[in-house]
DNA sequence: TCATTATTTAAGCAAATGCTTAAATAATGA
DNA sequence: TCATTATTTAAGCATTTGCTTAAATAATGA
């Protein structure tokens, strides 16, 4: 950004301009949490992981690639970004370790959850 | 995955394993899509893009860079994935281009804008 | 027609992502 | 104690992401 290519039309209202500026500034740390949990779902595969932790409550790395037909190692990557961004826990139980979705982010995760059972019923009606 | 590092254990449960691939098979599309829009929406920039046009109705290239201090290449950059998307649309103007949110997605997108509002109103009334 | 303005496109590049394979931890049970 | 099992960690690597700068399009108005 050297100031060059920036557009000087009178067109823009610098109230406007100003007035986003502020929302924008006073809502910054919002914008960084949602957007870091939106891109943990953001992907394929732990959507997937995600939806079926809804639907099962617990599994474990094992299951999850039994069942996604992923490498051990690939699911654990994914599972311990879920862990550190706080929208999946873990408890021990002997050798086997369980996941499960935290509860703090579901208000936000369920309807994701909705929308694609939602679809799986009309694929299913048709 | 060479067959290599799967567990074997007994305490898996066939049943719930063939049951969950199921599950999964009949939602790939749906994952596939949703997963889409949410790493669209999971980028900081993009996510304040979809924010300030829920807000503003419409806004040109130029606006955006003004408001978020960034060059007008890297606006437009995240404005033609998010049309590529789907989620965002545009009209001509003379030789502005405004861009706006599309109606399709606007039920999964408002929950988020309405999560942004509310912890700004938090953090305002402390 | 030509300079100006708004925007897009393209090439280049550093950083992040998501897998792989191999090795390290840790719990279990013979 | 030692082999087995479940999981994590680490290194390596190809791909993707998101910016930069420079050049290409396209509309406007003198």
């Amino acid at each position: 950004m050297e100031g060059k290519n920036v557009c000087i039309r009178e067109l823009a209202d610098p109230v406007q301009i100003n007035d986003c500026r502020k929302k924008v500034a006073a809502n910054e740390k919002s914008f960084t949490q949602l957007s870091a949990i939106l891109s943990l779902a953001g992907n394929d595969v732990r959507l997937k992981i995600l939806y079926l932790l809804e639907e099962e409550k617990e599994l474990c790395p094992c299951d999850l690639s039994d069942i996604l037909g992923m490498s051990i190692p690939a699911i654990s990557q994914h599972l311990r970004k879920m862990k550190d961004g706080d929208i999946v826990g873990s408890r021990k139980v002997g050798q086997t370790i369980l996941y499960s979705l935290r509860t703090e982010h579901l208000k936000l995760l369920r309807p994701f959850f909705k929308i694609i059972n939602q679809v799986n019923l009309k694929t299913e009606t048709v």
